[in-house]
DNA sequence: TGGCAATGTCAACAAGGCTGACATAAAATC
DNA sequence: GATTTTATGTCAGCCTTGTTGACATTGCCA
């Protein structure tokens, strides 16, 4: 390893900002991030779904009666990629898309009872690994584990994981 | 939320487990993911690369002289959808592939001036992140990232993971 | 009424996964 | 020494999911 910055040591209680374990840290968001969508994606599969089409249920789920646009900002992609998958759940009733009431122009979305089911499969599956996790790694791991996460968001994201997060606490 | 598997409090010791901390965990996971590689997919998109190409150049930085194989069972793709990066960067002239010495039907791979003036690059964009991270949240944290990360790994890779991380600790 | 906002849709393109098939060279084995 | 297996590369085609650009509809609002 070169002397880039942020190489060595600064300081005896900074050993934890070397090089070698910021790239422990960089693989172990790679390696567990793969685990983390396997289970699953195994499911999704089987239904001819992918891994968008998980993230659009799980948010639907999340915050019933949301908007198209909301959804849009909350995952960050254009909305002609977000109606290819959300046409295909509504298509396939997963998804129910209802007229706004107070404002006409919008669509908020709801799981349908199959698409309850589903999200219920999945989120058991992705749950139960991340319960292990959290069992085997203990209560302060998991605290810390959140701190770091959410250290590392863009700002932009950070407030909408926290407005997500503060409701239902 | 309904009562399905692990919902509820079982213990007083156990209420990091509810639905709710795990939903939380999650969504942490997914928002941080995007901010995690956000700023090297910037670097990449100027060069006309993608996420790929940053594993790619990544694992041969640090596995200098590997092989293919070896390449293929960490990233965990085809050996199709890898040579197809591997090809483009040979022949853009970052990545170099050696005929073995010792197996002559083994390629080994290591990065040329170019890739690693790339690496250094992206890599310095990634850790900085990471390093705010790191610093913000603390050693304490930092630990328990690390811990619940490899708990949520697939066997097979988390004992990937260690084989890397424990020469050059 | 005119403009802006929310949504949907068509078309085209790219990255990066996948499968299947086939080729070559070298090692390993019988 | 002949055969089989291993490591690698490559062709072709398919899928998902991201992108851009253009355009239409509807409805809110000033």
């Amino acid at each position: 390893m070169d002397e880039g910055p942020g190489s060595g040591k600064r300081g005896e209680s900074l050993l934890f900002l070397t090089d070698e374990q910021l790239r422990k840290g960089i693989e172990a968001m790679f390696f567990a991030y793969k685990g983390f969508t396997s289970d699953p994606d195994r499911i999704l599969e089987m239904r001819g779904y992918g891994r968008a089409h998980h993230r659009a249920i799980h948010f639907i789920h999340r915050s019933h009666g949301t908007t198209v646009n909301n959804l849009l900002a909350i995952l960050g992609v254009t909305k002609q990629s977000l109606n290819r998958v959300l046409r295909s759940l509504i298509d396939d009733g997963l998804v129910e898309s209802r007229v706004g009431s107070r404002d006409k122009r919008e669509r908020h979305l709801y799981l349908t009872e199959a698409g309850l089911v589903l999200e219920r499969e999945l989120s058991d599956a992705q749950q139960a690994r991340v319960r292990d996790a959290f069992r085997v790694a203990g209560p302060q791991a998991v605290s810390g584990f959140r701190t770091v996460l959410e250290a590392m968001m863009d700002p932009e994201m950070r407030r909408r994981y926290q407005r997500l997060t503060e409701n239902g606490q």
